[in-house]
DNA sequence: CTGAAAGCGCTTACAG
DNA sequence: CTGAAAGCGCTTACAG
């Protein structure tokens, strides 16, 4: 009566049932002794008043709040989409929620309500590090494109065997009887560095093999966009409704880096036969430029792409590409996450495996 | 030297420094008085020892978390992507973060470290409204489609205003010479019931003055799927990595539902001249069938959408829609969640305006 | 300007 | 089987 519009604590239950509050705590938790009739009592009582125990109070109590938050730093990016559908829905079974965060103001960290940080992306991960991650040490799991990037301080990964994905594609494309084959990256970005150098490696390799004489350089395209691995600071406060014509979306998506890679491919005079994109949002974003310039896919040049996005299936071309199965990367990495909370010791590197997926966007020229 | 792997709490600060607790409060909340040197040293002291104020403990002194959480039954549909968009980005500039929430396991909402419920559709809140919600009173903020639906109990509402963007669409098609104009929905499900009844009362009102004697039900495409209505019964752990030929992803994705209604319209023998789609999900979904049959977009059939998604800047074609503006929809919902938190009394109804977006669907017939 | 004390809502040894 | 008490980490009147 007294409180009416406030919500019940356990002092108002344990008044009503004429006990202590220990005892409600044993009733409401199911634990400890209490006996039959008293507990029935008080569960009835608690019903009555609409008690609910207050999670915040249980969170200080035990010290965790089963909340975990996920740093990305674009929203309409597939890969983003697909890895926080994988974590969340792993966190999920497992007790756990995951807050996305596309701000990444990492300062704010320390007034989230969460047990763990996790990144899908390895340079917005080593830019918490070197941060505020230095001194907030919840734990920390990242998706990364790198095995050999050490942090500041040790976290836990889960790996893309970008080895094994860009050699995968390659071989896919040299079965169909490809030897000139390109690369489209964006013309900075560390993390396209990785793929970008595999890639070259492997054709000086091939060169070599097949005796030819290619140039390496010849056969890349480089979208003209800027550095993108410092995404963050430019990306203060963009517009509410997302325009291609603002500049923070216009150049930050893989899409639109996509386009203006295949503008600069249809200037120049590439000898290839076949382009890796450096993923597939790139891949759409170059092809929708070559077919308004009536460029046939896949019969003037075979594209590629890596990651597989669920997108693929609503273009009308569905993208050959080696899928490094998102979802299974968000999937392990919020077990990893889990894990460490709930003090399974889980590996610190965790590789996942990528899988080729045949589309329509690959000619067999042999 | 203690407690050397917790963190630091008030009283290690306290202690070290040579105070009362009360001072080191006053001291990092920059509260009430504390002597200027005095206040130094403890702030010295905080920082040296890395101390972070306990989240959770301040919390529970505040009785608000400063988080919200959003539920969505569908990650990858672009209006849900968009909503949430526009809702964490106003989250964001007032200090809150939102969680956003797949499962809709409305239960577990009790154990939400959250201060208000966001729903980016309303079926989705009428069900939550009528089970935990009933009893559990945190403020509700929901977008829907239809300004008449009465819940339960007084709930905020951001009002898509469905009667200005149906009439908007069938202007703009006349505009464009088109009078027979037939609309694509799914077989069920009642939000999709409002816009076709929308269409149905202009589309007979529109005989009249044309005096033409159109059938409403020749110009209807509908697509043979379950109930849309009740997807979450259905929707019991869906695989992990999502592929449309698993059922849970083709049936409730709009882009398999706008193929299922493409196959039934080729069936048919529509005598429609234009045809208004649902959302712009189902528009791309139907487009793309009608494509792999040769019937071409908009020479042979002139397709309009509904929503203004952001994907409509990937595809070749851009489809003519009306653009409800979703970013600016969540955003609204969560500026009047966070009225309500903040004590500030926002309306109950509150309306959005539609837009019209032209693009590459839609024929002139004049 | 400063500290002791009560309180936010819960849990869990401890004593009975 | 049950209750009084201390504690989780913080805040804020209240008295000095």
């Amino acid at each position: 009566m007294k409180k009416v519009n406030k919500t019940a604590t356990r002092e108002d239950v344990a008044k009503a049932a004429g006990v202590s509050v220990a005892s409600v705590s044993r009733a409401v938790n199911n634990s400890g002794y209490v006996k039959k009739e008293v507990k029935e009592k008080i569960l009835d009582v608690a019903r009555s008043l609409g008690y609910n125990p207050n999670p915040i109070a249980l969170s200080l109590q035990s010290r965790k709040t089963k909340q975990l938050i996920l740093y990305q730093n674009e929203i309409t990016a597939p890969y983003n989409i697909q890895f926080f559908n994988g974590a969340t829905r792993v966190a999920y079974k497992r007790g756990y929620s995951i807050f996305l965060d596309i701000h990444c103001d990492f300062e704010k960290i320390k007034s989230h309500l969460v047990d763990g940080v996790m990144f899908s992306l390895d340079v917005l991960a080593e830019t918490y590090i070197n941060s505020v991650g230095a001194n907030y040490l919840l734990p920390v799991v990242v998706a990364t494109n790198d095995a050999s990037l050490a942090f500041a301080r040790p976290v836990h990964n889960v790996i893309i065997d970008n080895p094994k994905v860009v050699n995968m594609a390659i071989d896919y494309l040299m079965s169909k009887g490809h030897r000139r084959i390109g690369m489209v990256i964006p013309e900075r970005g560390r993390h396209s560095a990785i793929r970008y150098q595999l890639w070259k490696t492997r054709m000086e390799q091939e060169a070599q093999n097949f005796r030819g004489k290619m140039s390496i350089q010849e056969l890349v395209v480089r979208a003209e966009i800027g550095d993108t691995d410092n995404v963050l600071a430019k990306r203060v406060d963009p517009p509410l409704i997302m325009q291609p014509s603002d500049d923070n979306f216009a150049n930050y998506s893989s899409f639109n880096i996509g386009k203006r890679a295949a503008h600069k491919y249809l200037e120049g005079h590439s000898p290839a036969t076949a382009l890796l994109c450096f993923n597939d949002d790139i891949a759409y974003g170059f092809m929708s430029v070559l077919k308004d310039n009536n460029v046939r896919v896949p019969e003037d040049i075979s594209i590629m792409g890596i990651d597989g996005i669920y997108l693929r299936e609503w273009f009308d071309k569905k993208v050959t590409t080696v899928s490094i199965e998102v979802e299974n990367l968000g999937a392990v990495a919020a077990d990893v996450m889990i894990d460490i909370l709930e003090g399974n010791k889980p590996k610190y590197m965790n590789w996942t495996t990528p899988k080729l997926l045949e589309g329509d966007t690959v000619r067999d020229v042999n």
